[in-house]
DNA sequence: TTCATCACG
DNA sequence: ACGTACGTGATGAAG
C-alpha cells in the first residue's frame, strides 16, 4: 500500500515570490497574471514531484493576529502589497479551485500556523509531510518525517530542509531555529531580536547554550563584555521575539486531514482558467496532442505512375522517414508542391522514377527542403544525389536564433504561426508504440511539411536578409549540409579486431582492479555506483568529503584526486573509472556502431550548438580519448577503407586565442602570434616579467590556464578552480594579465556592454547568439550571460573559420581531381582519408586552404600528421 | 527520465 | 554575498 502524503502550501508566501520572480505580465483584459502563472508553476512542478495524496494551501487571515497582541508592530513596516499583485489573489484562488485543491485561512492566525498545526497532525498519524513556502521560518517545522522547501532563486528551484539538512546549514536542530530568531530577530517581520546580535553570533551562543532559555541561565559565562551586556539588556525583548518566531501547532483549525484528499484537477475548468488568463504554453502542456482548433483539410496526391508526376521548376519538398536517424532509417516517400498541389511519391515509386531522379540531381531545378542534409544523405544511400538545394528550413531557423529548438516541422512552423501541421509524435506515436501509419496518413503528414517549407520560405528568408545573415545561410551553412551529408554517408572504416584485442585486455585489468578494490573496502559494492562508492569511502572507510553534489557526496575524479595520498584504494578507483570509461564508452558503445559496411557513420548535427560549432552523434567522434595513452589507442581502430591509403589529419594551431588576437586587435598578442612564439611561453613571459628562459613549466603551466580562462570568459574562481589555488590568487592573476594586456581588457568590456545594448552578440560571420539573461537582476544569471558574451564570438568565429575551411577545401579536392575523402571534423581539425600517393599533394593544400579561409590580423597556423591509423597521425 | 561522471575541443 | 569556467554526447545508476 502507497504512503499518505500531505503538501501544504503558504499561499501568500508564494504568490509574493512568484510576483516578485518574474516580470509583469498582462492578459488583454488587463490584468496582471505574473503571480498566478508563477504560483501555477510552481504547483504544477510540486504536484508532479510529489504526488501528493493531500494537499491544503493555507492563507493569511486579515491584518491582526494574535502576535500583534504580543508586539503590536509584529510585521510593521511592511510596504503594503502591490496593488498589481492584489488582484491577482481572487484568480489564484479560482485556479485552485479548478484544480481542486483545499485552501483555508483562519482569523487572527497566519499560514503558518495551519500549516504547523496540520504539519504536526499529519506527523503524528503517520503520513509523510512536505511543506513549501518561501519563508525560511518554517524550518523549524522539519522532522523525520517532515520536509520543509523552501523556494531558492527563480521559482521552481526547491531548496529541501530536513533537519540534516538544517543541520548542515546552521548547525542547529529544527527547534532551535526559534531560538535562532529569538536572538537574531527578523528584519522582514519587524521582529525586534537582540541588538548586535546577528546569524553568527546566534548560532554560536546556541551550540553553545542550546536555547534562548540556556543562553540566560548562563549569562555570566557567556564571553564578550558588549555582547553580553546587550544581552542583559534586552532579556524580554528575546523571548518575546522567540515567541513571535514561533508557530503555532495547536492553532484552533476548524478542518482535519481527512477532508483535504486531493483528486486531482478538473481539466475542464482549469483550462477554462487558462483560457481566460491567456496562458499559452500551459495550456498546450494540458492537450498537446489534442490541439482543438482544426486542421484546414489538404489534398494530397498520392502518385503510383513512376512517369507522371508532374514537376515543376521550384519546388519545396520533404523526404519522410520514421525514424530521426536518416543513415539507417527507411524511406517512406516523398511530399511534394509547387504551391499549388501537393503530392506524395511513396518510395517504390521513387526509385522506379527515372524523371523524378533526373529532376532531383538537375541542379537547374530548385529544391527547398526541411533538412537539406538528411534529404541528401538519405537519398545518396540509394544512389540519388540531389542537386540544387535552394533553402533549408532546420538551417535557416538555427541561424536566425540558434536558441530555437528544431524538434519537428510542426514545432517550427507552430513558431511562424502556421499550424496545419502535425508533430511527428502524433503520427507515428512513441515509445514501444511508435509504427509506422497507413500511407494515406504518411501523405498527408509529408506533404503538410512540404508546404510549410513552401509557405515559411519568404519570412524566414526575409529575416536572415534583415540580419544581414543570409550570406552566412547560403553561402556557408547551405553548402557545408551538402559536404557533411557526404562525410556521412563516407563513414570511418574501424577495425573490429583491434577494438576487440584492447577490450579484452581493459577486461581483464578491470576484473583484477575490481577484487584489490573489493578486498581494500573489506566487502563488495558497485564502483560504478556514486551512491555506493561515496558511502564506502565516506561512511566505512571515513575520509573527509570535500565536495557535495545534490543526492550525497561528491566522488569525481577531481575529488578523489585530493583525497589520493589518505588512502591506497582511491588510485584503484581512479584507474578503474578510466578504464571503465574506455571499456563502455569507447569499445562497447562504438562496437555496437559498426554497419555493415565496417565502417561507422556518425552523424554531424549542424542546428544545434548555441556557438555554431558542430556536434556529432550516434556515435560521437568528437570525443574519442587522445589525451591518456591508454585511451589514445583507440583511435588506432579507426583506419583508411582502401588498401594503400593512410589517414591524414591537420588541426589549426591556437586558433581560439589567434581570434581573440585580431578581434581585440591587442598589440602584444597580435605581434607575439605574428612572429610564431609559443603563446604560453610568451604570456607568462609578460605576466611574470621574465625573460624567456625565466619561465618555469610552472609559470607555462598557469599562463595556459588563464589563456584558456581568457577565451571562456574569465572568472577568478573558475581559474582557481582549474590551477588549484585560492581565488585571491587566481584573482591577481588575473588582473596582472589583463594589465599586460589591455586590448584584451578593453574587449572582454566593449563586448559585454554591447551585448547588454543589442542583447545578442556576433561572430566574424554574422552568426548570432542571444543573450537575453545579460540584463537579468539575478546574480548567477547575469554572470553566466557576460562569460557568454565573452566566449561566443571566438568560439563561434573560429567554428565560422573550419566551416569555411570545409568548402573551400572540398572545392580543391574536386579542382585538384584527388580521391582524398574529407571523414571528420574535431572542432579545430579535419581528418581525410587519402591514397598514399596523394600525400604529397595534401601537405601543401591542406595547410593552405585551411589558413587562407579567413584573413585575420594575425597568420592562421595549421600542423598536419599522417599514418596508417588515426593514432597513427601524431 | 534525471543525475553524476567523464571523454573531447 | 551570490556560485561559476566555454561548448558538446554517452554511459550506468537509480528513481
Amino acid at each position: 500500500m502507497s504512503k499518505e502524503k500531505i503538501v501544504l502550501l503558504d499561499g501568500n508566501s508564494l504568490a509574493y515570490r512568484a510576483f516578485f520572480a518574474l516580470p509583469l505580465l498582462t492578459n488583454d483584459t488587463g490584468i496582471h497574471t505574473n503571480a498566478i502563472y508563477g504560483f501555477t508553476m510552481m504547483l504544477q512542478n510540486i504536484l508532479e514531484e510529489e504526488k501528493p495524496t493531500h494537499i491544503l494551501v493555507a492563507w493569511d487571515a486579515g491584518k491582526t493576529t494574535f502576535r500583534h497582541s504580543t508586539f503590536s508592530e509584529y510585521k510593521g513596516g511592511r510596504q503594503k502589497t502591490p496593488p498589481e499583485l492584489s488582484e491577482q489573489f481572487p484568480y489564484l484562488r479560482k485556479l485552485l479551485d479548478a484544480f481542486q485543491i483545499s485552501q483555508y485561512e483562519l482569523d487572527q492566525y497566519e499560514a503558518d500556523d495551519i500549516i504547523g498545526t496540520l504539519s504536526k497532525t499529519g506527523d503524528a498519524e503517520g503520513m509523510e509531510v512536505v511543506v513549501i513556502s518561501g519563508d525560511k521560518d518554517l524550518t523549524q517545522l522539519a522532522s523525520d518525517k517532515t520536509t520543509v522547501c523552501i523556494t531558492r532563486k527563480g521559482i521552481t528551484d526547491l531548496e529541501k530542509y530536513t533537519p540534516a539538512h538544517v543541520m548542515d546549514k546552521y548547525g542547529l536542530t529544527p527547534s532551535q531555529i526559534i531560538d535562532m530568531k529569538g536572538l537574531m530577530g527578523d528584519p522582514s517581520d519587524n521582529i525586534p531580536g537582540v541588538p548586535g546580535v546577528g546569524e553568527k553570533t546566534a548560532i554560536k551562543l546556541l551550540k553553545e547554550y542550546g536555547s534562548v532559555e540556556k543562553v540566560y541561565e548562563s549569562l555570566d559565562k557567556v564571553s564578550g563584555k558588549k555582547l553580553k551586556e546587550n544581552l542583559t539588556e534586552n532579556e524580554e525583548l528575546a523571548y518575546m521575539s522567540k515567541k513571535l518566531a514561533t508557530i503555532d501547532v495547536d492553532a484552533p483549525i476548524t478542518i482535519s486531514i481527512g477532508n483535504l484528499s486531493y483528486p486531482g484537477p478538473s481539466e475542464e475548468n482549469v483550462k477554462a482558467i487558462y483560457e481566460e488568463l491567456q496562458f499559452k504554453t500551459l495550456l498546450e502542456k494540458m492537450s498537446p496532442e489534442t490541439d482543438s482548433r482544426p486542421i484546414e483539410e489538404i489534398d494530397v496526391r498520392i502518385i503510383n505512375d513512376p512517369e507522371s508526376i508532374e514537376l515543376a521548376e521550384e519546388m519545396a519538398l520533404h523526404v519522410e522517414m520514421m525514424d530521426e536517424n536518416y543513415l539507417a532509417s527507411e524511406i517512406s516517400g516523398i511530399g511534394m508542391t509547387d504551391g499549388d498541389n501537393i503530392i506524395f511519391i511513396p518510395f517504390e515509386v521513387v526509385i522506379k522514377s527515372d524523371k523524378l531522379k533526373n529532376w532531383l540531381q538537375d541542379e537547374q531545378k530548385k529544391k527547398f527542403t526541411t533538412d537539406s542534409k538528411a534529404s541528401y544523405a538519405s537519398l545518396l544511400r540509394h544512389g540519388i544525389e540531389v542537386n540544387g538545394i535552394e533553402f533549408d528550413l532546420l538551417l535557416a531557423t538555427y541561424i536566425a536564433n540558434p536558441s530555437s529548438t528544431y524538434t519537428d516541422v510542426a514545432s517550427v512552423a507552430k513558431e511562424f504561426n502556421y499550424s496545419d501541421i502535425q508533430s511527428d509524435e502524433v503520427i507515428y506515436g512513441k515509445g514501444a508504440k511508435k509504427a509506422l501509419p497507413e500511407e494515406k496518413i504518411l501523405a498527408d503528414h509529408a506533404g503538410r511539411k512540404a508546404q510549410a517549407v513552401w509557405k515559411l520560405k519568404p519570412a524566414l528568408e526575409g529575416k536572415l536578409r534583415d540580419n544581414e545573415q543570409f550570406g552566412l545561410y547560403r553561402e556557408l551553412e547551405m553548402p557545408l549540409a551538402q559536404i557533411l551529408g557526404k562525410m556521412e554517408t563516407t563513414g570511418v572504416k574501424t577495425d573490429l579486431g583491434i577494438l576487440r584485442q584492447i577490450g579484452i585486455e581493459l577486461s581483464a585489468r578491470l576484473l583484477e582492479l575490481e577484487s584489490i578494490i573489493y578486498e581494500m573496502a573489506g566487502q563488495k559494492f558497485n564502483i560504478n555506483s556514486p551512491k555506493q562508492l561515496g558511502e564506502i569511502l565516506f561512511e566505512k572507510i571515513g575520509l573527509t568529503p570535500i565536495k557535495k553534489t545534490k543526492t550525497g557526496y561528491s566522488t569525481a575524479a577531481d575529488v578523489l584526486e585530493k583525497l589520493e595520498s589518505e588512502h591506497e584504494i582511491i588510485s584503484f578507483i581512479l584507474t578503474y573509472r578510466q578504464l571503465g570509461k574506455l571499456n563502455s564508452t569507447y569499445i562497447e558503445g562504438l562496437t555496437k556502431e559498426i554497419h555493415e559496411d565496417g565502417k561507422i557513420h556518425t552523424r554531424f548535427q549542424q542546428a544545434l550548438t548555441q556557438t555554431g560549432r558542430l556536434s556529432s552523434i550516434n556515435p560521437n567522434l568528437q570525443n574519442i580519448p587522445i589525451r591518456l595513452e591508454e585511451g589514445r589507442k583507440i583511435r588506432a581502430a579507426f583506419v583508411p577503407s582502401e588498401p594503400g591509403w593512410v589517414m591524414f589529419a591537420a588541426d589549426y594551431s591556437q586558433i581560439e586565442l589567434r581570434v581573440l588576437a585580431h578581434m581585440s586587435q591587442d598589440e602584444k598578442m597580435i605581434s607575439a602570434f605574428r612572429e610564431d612564439e609559443d603563446i604560453h611561453t610568451k604570456t607568462a613571459m609578460d605576466v611574470f616579467g621574465v625573460d624567456k628562459d625565466g619561465v618555469s613549466s610552472d609559470m607555462r603551466r598557469t599562463a595556459k590556464a588563464v589563456n584558456f580562462g581568457i577565451v571562456y570568459g574569465i572568472s577568478d574562481y573558475g581559474l582557481s578552480q582549474s590551477l588549484n589555488i585560492t581565488r585571491k590568487e587566481a584573482g591577481k592573476f588575473i588582473d596582472t594579465y589583463l594589465a599586460t594586456f589591455p586590448g584584451v581588457k578593453q574587449y572582454m568590456e566593449d563586448i559585454v556592454s554591447d551585448a547588454k545594448l543589442k542583447g545578442y552578440v556576433v561572430t566574424m560571420m554574422n552568426r548570432r547568439r542571444y543573450l537575453p539573461d545579460i540584463t537579468s537582476s539575478n546574480f548567477n544569471l547575469r554572470s553566466f550571460a557576460e562569460r557568454t558574451a565573452m566566449n561566443t564570438p571566438i568560439q563561434g568565429t573560429a567554428a565560422d573559420i573550419i566551416k569555411k575551411a570545409m568548402i573551400d577545401m572540398d572545392a580543391r579536392l574536386k579542382e585538384e581531381g584527388l580521391q582524398t575523402r574529407m571523414l571528420l571534423q574535431v572542432h579545430d581539425e579535419l581528418i581525410f582519408e587519402a591514397p598514399e600517393d596523394e600525400i604529397e599533394k595534401l601537405k601543401q593544400i591542406v595547410p593552405e586552404v585551411m589558413e587562407s579561409a579567413l584573413t585575420l590580423d594575425v597568420p592562421l597556423k595549421v600542423e598536419w600528421a599522417y599514418g596508417l591509423s588515426w593514432y597513427e597521425t601524431k
